[in-house]
Parts: C-alpha cells; sequence; structure tokens
DNA sequence: AATTATAGTGAACACTGTTAGCTCAATATT
DNA sequence: AATATTGAGCTAACAGTGTTCACTATAATT
C-alpha cells in the first residue's frame, strides 16, 4: 500500500478510482434513460466492457451502488445548495435562506430521476438510521461511510447545508420568537427539541425556533415531493407557484420580503 | 355470452372474478410483505396455484395488473374518505373537510405500500393524462377503465371525493373571499382557474377558493407524501403535529375551529 | 526472483417477464 | 345431439436479471 504512507494515490488506485468513476457514470447514464428500476447490472458491465461479475470487485452488490450513488447526489445537492447560499454576503440572513430553498427545488427538478432514487430507498434497518443521527452532530457528513449516510435520513441529508448554516448562525439573524406555535404536547415538544434539533441544528436552540425550522423543511420538501413526482396540479406556471407557496409561508414566520 | 344479456353474470363469469381476486390479492400480500418491486408474477402463480403463463388470460402483463391493483387501491381509499365525512350532517361543511384530510392520512399511513405503489407509477404518456382529466367531467371515475384511471393524475384521483363534495356544494359553507392570495400572472390565474378548476372541483367558482383549495390540497398531500415515505422529522407524536399543520393551514384560511 | 494481492474471466445457478403451440373442457351454434 | 368455437390451462422455451465460484493472468510487494 504505498498511498497509505505516501500522500499521493499509486498508480493502481487511480485506475481502480477511474473504473469506479465509469462505473458510477454508467448508471447514472441508464437512470436517466429508464428509471430508477431499469438499472442493470449487467447492462453497466456491457457498456464499461467487462463482465458482470468484474463489478463485484467494485461494489458489493447493485444495491450497495445504487447506495453510494445516492451519495454522491447527495454531496451534489449539497454542494449546489451551499454554492447559490454563499452568492449573498454571510450577514444576508433571509437572501441565503431564500437561496437555499430556490437552489434545493432547482435541483431536484433538473435531477428528478436522481431525486426518485434517493427516495426510494428506505429498506434500512429504521432504529439504526435514528441512532446514527443523534450520535455526534461533530463529524461532517461527507465524511462518513456511504452505507452508514444513505441509512441517514432523508430529511436530514437533504437540508444538510441549511442546517448546516443555521447552526453555524445559532439562529441569529432571524426572530422566530413571535411565530404562531400551537399548544403542543410535553411529548411533541420534546421531540420537536430533541430529535430535531439535536439531529439537524444542535441543541439550545428556542422552541418556536426550531419549530418554525422544522414545519418549513416539511412545506418545502413536501411542496419538491410533489413537484418531482409528477403530482402538482399546476405545471405550466410552476415556478411562480412555488414562489407564492413560499412567499405565504415566510409571511407565516413574520417574514416579509 | 350469458351475462350481456340476461342480468346475471354466468358461471365462467364468476370463476373468472373469482381468480381475479384471488390473483390480486395474492398480488397485495407480496406488496405488503416485500414493497412494489418484490411483486413477482412467477410467485404469484406459484401461490395461486397456477403456471405462470396462465395469467396472462387474465392480465396483458405484470405492469396492467399493478395499474389495476392501484384502481382498486384508489376506489378503497376514495371509499374511506367517503365513509368519514358522511359521519357528519351534510352542512356541517368543516368537520366535513376536516374528516376528509384525517381519514386521507389515515388510510395512506395504514397502507403505506399500496400508497407507495399508487405514487410510483407514472411512467404513462403524460400529455394523454392530462386530456383525459380536462375532458368530461360528469363520468363517475369509478365507471372507468382500469387503464386510463392509473392515467389520470394522482392529485385528482386521492382529492376525488372531497373535489366531488365541493363540486357538490359549489363552494358554499367556507367563505374563502377573505383568503390571502399573492398577486398572480395571468398565465398562473389562468392556470390555476383552468387546469384545477375544471379538473378537480369544476368551473365558474371564484378564484380565491379554487387557490386556496389547491394550495391547501398541495400542502395536504406534500405531509402525507412525507410521512408515508418515512421523511418526517417527527416520529412519535406525528399525530399531533400533522394537527397543528393542519390547524395553521385553515389558519391562514381564516378558519378557526 | 518468489510471493502475494488484485482485476478480470467464463460458466453456472436460480431467478425474472413473456411468448408460442398445444390440450382439454365448457360453452354456443347448427 | 352432434359439431364448432371459445376459454383456461399447460409445457417448453427465450431472453434477460443478480450473484457466486473456481480459475488465470498481471501488477505490486517482499
Amino acid at each position: 500500500m504505498s498511498s497509505n504512507t505516501t500522500g499521493s494515490p499509486s498508480r493502481r488506485e487511480r485506475m481502480r478510482a477511474e473504473t469506479i468513476g465509469e462505473i458510477k457514470a454508467s448508471a447514472r447514464g441508464q437512470l436517466l434513460k429508464h428509471g430508477p428500476s431499469g438499472i442493470s447490472l449487467r447492462a453497466i458491465a456491457r457498456e464499461v466492457g467487462v463482465s458482470p461479475a468484474a463489478l463485484y470487485r467494485y461494489f458489493d452488490s447493485l444495491d450497495s451502488l445504487l447506495k453510494e450513488l445516492c451519495c454522491d447526489f447527495y454531496d451534489e445537492l449539497i454542494e449546489a445548495t451551499r454554492e447559490s447560499m454563499d452568492a449573498w454576503p454571510a450577514d444576508d440572513h433571509l437572501e441565503r435562506m431564500k437561496a437555499w430553498i430556490w437552489s434545493f427545488r432547482s435541483w431536484a427538478v433538473s435531477n428528478r430521476r436522481e431525486f426518485e432514487l434517493m427516495l426510494n430507498a428506505p429498506e434500512d434497518d429504521e432504529q439504526n438510521a435514528l441512532a446514527m443521527c443523534s450520535n455526534d452532530a461533530d463529524v461532517p457528513f461527507e465524511q462518513l461511510d456511504p452505507v452508514t449516510r444513505k441509512s441517514m435520513e432523508h430529511a436530514q441529508q437533504c437540508g444538510h447545508e441549511l442546517a448546516a448554516y443555521y447552526k453555524q448562525t445559532k439562529g441569529e439573524g432571524f426572530d422566530f420568537s413571535q411565530v404562531e406555535m400551537p399548544e403542543m404536547s410535553e411529548g411533541l415538544r420534546r421531540e420537536i427539541q430533541e430529535k430535531c434539533a439535536a439531529m439537524i441544528i444542535g441543541a439550545d436552540l428556542p422552541l418556536s425556533w426550531v419549530y418554525a425550522f422544522t414545519s418549513g423543511w416539511v412545506r418545502v420538501f413536501g411542496l419538491v415531493t410533489m413537484e418531482a413526482f409528477g403530482s402538482m396540479p399546476v405545471h405550466d406556471n410552476i415556478d411562480e407557484f412555488y414562489e407564492a407557496q413560499i412567499r405565504s409561508m415566510m409571511k407565516d414566520f413574520g417574514i416579509e420580503p
């Protein structure tokens, strides 16, 4: 092993990385053409120019290949939202938030099939997923191994960049103390505070803030999911409709543009 | 053909209907056990006690079997929402609406796999779908042939009973004229009015009413879809969270419970 | 130079959806 | 009542799938 001691990757590792890239590229191509269930291991092998069995030197199974693909997509999505946020000054919280909301949707609808695949694989041991999330909030998402990352919850993964940003700002910049909160039981309060705050944002934030974040997230995610799945009643003027929905949501949070 | 002239179905037709029932039951069982992609035609044949080729006397393909299954599920869902609405007096619009909202979610989350299957097959010629919907609004949904019904839009199918109810009441009972509507372009106004009104509710309703219906529908559908797909950040107290979201939505519509 | 790890192969296994050609019994028709 | 026709069912096969196993070169390490 030359790369574990030296910094530069060995010749073999470069080759390996490249074929992994080819395999993933071929898989993504089939995803675009034939949808999530139309990805065939043998067809990938055919396209890459290798025997079907050879792929098992790179991935444990077709499923794990798809999971790693999903992780790549999450990285792409996260990167896209991060970039569009960073186009605004660090203290312009409103514009950064709007940038995130728009780029999130933008990525999802212009990568529908990828988005579809990301939502279509919830078949992990669900308890494990929760344990993973609430565990330690300091290890960067990008450095987790693919299987662990895939087993994390969609909500957290999708909202990762937004969450990270608000974790960083500690919720300053917006005054959500006036947000109308419904009467909630002790149980729901604790669940939101613990799970959502600990999982997504980080602890010690006011409940009203976390509640606003959660219900806002639910609303955005619902809108985008519907659009990506083709369940939207509006089609032609959907950009405007989306904006109207977002504006009405922000009004609920006491934010006027 | 004895049943086309006489009213009673022939012996053969009874047999046929029964085996169709067995096939569908077996398919649903596999859907529950192994998910939408785990439904195997050969496994169904094995369970029913018949050769795989025999199933092609009853369904054109596995896909069309699944589509017909979906139609059955839509009927179930529609029937469930209708029943819960009819538990309230015909003039108690608020309670009927709440009943629909709750029973819709209730069916979806207690039939997750069925709901999943219903959302997972948008692979039709999409133009056809729209044409089907806006065509004639008077032919009952239940009497359309399975393929046509499956090719209709999810939104319309899911909201069918609610839409039918409001079509019947002509929007009376609620005063949505005060609903805050954003500024909308002529295009969006027309699309909402034409597509949504014509497709779902029936024409000649005030725009504010149709807009309220549409955005309310989007919000409910988003919530339920997220929950069914396991993307909700809240789990243990999700009933209460759902109620809170619905209440806040109704507040936006000027409805106080 | 000998050894070990790795990428790759071909053949096989147990599946899958689908089609073609055939049989046999239940209806319909003459 | 005898005959023709339709329907349900079968077997066998085709083309495709994911996966495993034993085996072979080639590259890297010792």
